[in-house]
DNA sequence: AAATCGGGGGC
DNA sequence: GCCCCAGATTT
């Protein structure tokens, strides 16, 4: 088929008409579409609708990031997932504070060296903030690129994200990249959708859609087999004793780094291992009881999981744990979501 | 090029 | 269950 910037045009015309209002499309302040951009990596508009309006309340420029408590930054990223995007955050906004006078550059280059800025947001942020004409292609675009061109290339493959790269630019209008590009992405998010039946009665694009056309819409796009996760078990114990519960600080490397977590280990502890790791740890007078099985799934791992509620008579008091108030473990202490489901049995517990 | 890094929603 | 999501970084 023949890419012109006639289909590109008519793309801008069907996002003028169908463009979701989001907050991040309020303006074209670039620190907000910066936050909103890595919010919305590997995560879907709605997860991060709730995130992103406190997040600007509670850090409204690019220096109170740059300033940030680690714990406080960690707060509020807490249950979005992907840690490291926060601090990756918060170290380009001290770049961007000593280099750039505090305003993100407008330049396509500079912005891709800022830590945890690659290909797809720079291009994000240099054509919706600045109109600069860059392509912008994350999973969205690569699925309708796909489709449109009824391209069977494996998407995952960094050529061929190069190669969609150059096809987008060959579609895209003289003016308005920004609107152009996330014109592309609405369409893959409401119209040319990923899980299910994509919705071609309402696609601008019906006419000259390859896969479409011929009937390909469900063998594209193409992408390679992801490997199988591994499986761990795990034994968690929620310990309290007058209103205070025991938190353990995870590694600073890994997976949730430096998060907080309830105490845990590997393996499913039978009644006789939990009695025999609290000795361990020096809780020899308490009352414990299992509580719930549950799961997690993470991309690459399953926890499975086994609680343990324990009831001590007074803290006791080790390198590894940090006492808590169940005031302070909601407010300050950022905890991951694989550990929700732990957390109700502090209330039944009194 | 492959592995790592979260969490949730759709089917 | 398995899919994938406004991906980037590390190995």
């Amino acid at each position: 088929m023949e890419l012109t910037k006639e289909i590109g045009e008519a793309l801008l015309f069907w996002y003028d008409h169908n463009a979701r209002i989001l907050p991040w499309r309020a303006d074209k302040n670039p620190y907000r579409i910066w936050v909103s951009e890595i919010m919305l990596q590997q995560t879907r508009v709605e997860a991060v609708k709730p995130y992103f309006d406190h997040f600007m309340e509670e850090l409204p420029e690019v220096k109170d990031l740059a300033e940030v408590d680690e714990e406080k930054l960690m707060k509020l990223w807490e249950g979005l997932g992907y840690y490291n995007r926060a601090r990756n955050l918060k170290t380009a906004a001290q770049t961007i504070v000593k280099q750039y006078d505090g305003k993100l550059p407008d330049d396509y280059d500079k912005l891709l060296s800022l830590k945890g800025i690659g290909m797809y947001t720079a291009g994000a942020i240099a054509s919706i903030a600045y109109d600069i004409r860059v392509p912008a292609v994350d999973g969205n675009v690569l699925r309708v690129m796909a489709r449109l061109l009824g391209d069977d290339s494996d998407i995952l493959k960094e050529k061929t994200k190069k190669e969609m790269a150059e096809k987008v630019m060959e579609i895209m209008p003289d003016q308005r990249a920004g609107d152009f590009n996330q014109a592309l992405i609405e369409l893959g998010a409401i119209v040319c959708v990923p899980n299910g039946e994509p919705k071609c009665c309402d696609c601008p694009w019906d006419t000259v859609c390859t896969a479409y056309r011929e009937d390909l819409i469900d063998k594209l796009p193409v992408k390679k087999p992801k490997k199988k996760r591994m499986i761990e078990k795990r034994t968690v114990f929620v310990i309290e004793t007058d209103g205070m519960v025991a938190l353990h600080k995870r590694e600073e490397k890994g997976l949730l780094a430096g998060l907080w977590e309830f105490p845990n280990i590997l393996g499913k502890c039978s009644q006789d291992l939990v009695k025999e790791t609290l000795d361990g740890w020096g809780m020899t007078d308490c009352a414990y009881e299992f509580t719930h099985e549950g799961k997690h799934i993470f991309s690459h791992i399953e926890w499975q999981m086994r609680g343990v509620l324990v009831s001590l008579k007074e803290p006791v008091e080790s390198e590894e744990l940090t006492w808590v108030s169940k005031k302070d473990l909601e407010e300050e202490y950022a905890i991951p979501s694989a550990f929700e489901m732990f957390r109700e049995s502090l209330q039944s517990a009194y």
